[in-house]
DNA sequence: TTTATATTTAGCAAAATTGCTAAATAAATC
DNA sequence: GATTTATTTAGCAATTTTGCTAAATATAAA
């Protein structure tokens, strides 16, 4: 609101860039998929589920974490990843509902 | 079903794929919010509208038929888009009924 | 049938994404 | 304190995406 902050508009672009930037990859749909299933996940069970690397695996959960869609607490030397399934959620109905 | 034909979910992984994908790019969001408004655009009108060139539009639109967002008519040497709501509507709902 | 209009396709350069290995960090254990 | 364990960060090569201009196509108009 301030002359300084982001526009709300603007901040709602932002979101849907991110949000559906994040949902692009496959495998950063199948990670959402495996976190919600188990309602947590380390980093490390998730690593070796898939495929890929464990690095490129760090990468994709760090690009759902900046894109709101994943939260990240630290529990000693883990990290565990939950799901924020309000901001999918709240995106994609949007996007729902402008198809009304 | 048979054995030369893809199996359900695979094609099902296919549809989310092309359609996330297709939806990743701002650009081609706006395109089919404007579609959506307008009920159907000619290409030409689209063109103009976005302030990218011509034919990268174009290839945005090729990108959105392709994924089965959008048809496309001739009509002359015109060519009118129009919204394929269902399909989009069907992957996001998808979607969202996994987060529940 | 030549010309103008609407649009796509080709082909290329720039930018972004992905994936890897190796190195760094940081907490736990010995 | 040294070492192991969990995870990320750095840095780089390969791939994909994007965007451009120029050329092609196809229909309409003159």
């Amino acid at each position: 609101m301030s002359a300084s902050s982001t526009p709300k508009g603007i901040a709602d672009l932002e979101q849907a860039d991110a949000v559906f930037g994040a949902l692009a990859h496959p495998t950063r749909r199948q990670i959402l998929l495996s976190v919600h299933y188990r309602g947590s996940c380390k980093a490390g069970e998730l690593a070796q589920r898939f495929d890929c690397s464990w690095p490129t695996t760090s990468r994709h959960l760090a690009t759902l974490v900046s894109a709101g869609l994943l939260k990240v607490n630290r529990s000693g030397r883990e990290r565990v990843y939950s799901l924020e399934a309000d901001v999918m959620r709240d995106v994609l109905k949007q996007w729902l509902d402008y198809l009304e």
